[in-house]
DNA sequence: CTTGACCTTGGATTAAACTCTAAGGTTTAT
DNA sequence: ATAAACCTTAGAGTTTAATCCAAGGTCAAG
């Protein structure tokens, strides 16, 4: 069990965050003790990684929250209501997971190109690399973005 | 080249967050009209993309501009720094990857645990599902998480 | 048995990212 | 040639997600 200042140190969060959280339905302490102090089990821990991770991944609170219903209604929904939000998220990851893998090949790519050395990085620029990773069904794998033997 | 309402439609924001992304430094249109109408591009709608995908996973718009930066003054800095700030990119993006294949993992167990029938879904967990995903090292790939028998 | 670090509440304030309003100028279609 | 639909600016207002503050209660150490 933790206290709020505890959990929060512990995810580096602030402890008015954690109330915040609570306020708005997101996280609550499993239990008080007699003085009204929070207290959090590790069961609500893992639910504020959960939080956090999503958050981290571009998801609103509002957003969150909506994953965080199923689990808490589950007994009122029928697996198909379950299954429908669920696949629907999973639209949205799936979305987000692309567009990061395409962020990560342009920078790659960038990186790579980049020699890394004191010269001017006058023909490295994010944007081509980026651009060139739009229109990446052209063949136009290695062109562009490479420091050139002109530094 | 797109007046403000135009490019707005065509990506799906307000024209007024067009005006908000120039004052703050992060797009604006290569040109004006006589009359002072602003007029973009297809390289600006490119980056304006570019943005809009950057925000929707989670970068936020100071982060952004840092990226864009690389290419705004890269006449001016050493590849090494451009490298520099490329890796410090890449390993948020490979972080944030990272998250999103294990929200990937665990939505998609859940989904196809699920029956998705019209029965209670007492059992089925989004949180039952991330959890087993957290301690993923255990070998607990397939238990919980299972509409069983009683539906 | 008090000092200092922690906790409680409610309400005010902040920062980021829009979003809207007012007052007026421009374009286009009839 | 005039209405409808667009654009301009500056500045105010909104939403989201915290973050801070004040006034006071709790708890462990010396």
């Amino acid at each position: 069990m933790y206290k709020i200042g505890e959990l929060a140190k512990h995810c580096d969060v602030k402890a008015d965050t954690l109330r915040f959280y609570e306020k708005h339905g997101l996280l609550a302490p499993s239990m008080r003790t007699d003085s009204g102090y929070r207290m959090y089990s590790e069961t609500d821990a893992e639910r504020l990684r959960f939080i956090l991770r999503a958050k981290a991944v571009g998801f609103t609170l509002k957003e969150i929250t909506e994953l965080l219903s199923i689990e808490l209604d589950k007994s009122n929904w029928a697996c198909a209501d379950v299954k429908g939000m669920v696949d629907s998220k999973l639209v949205q990851v799936e979305a987000k997971l692309s567009e990061l893998n395409q962020f990560r090949e342009s920078l790659k790519r960038l990186s790579d190109a980049c020699c890394g050395g004191p010269e001017s990085a006058e023909h490295c620029s994010i944007l081509e690399a980026l651009e060139s990773s739009n229109n990446r069904s052209e063949g136009s794998e290695h062109r562009h973005v490479q420091c050139d033997g002109s530094h």
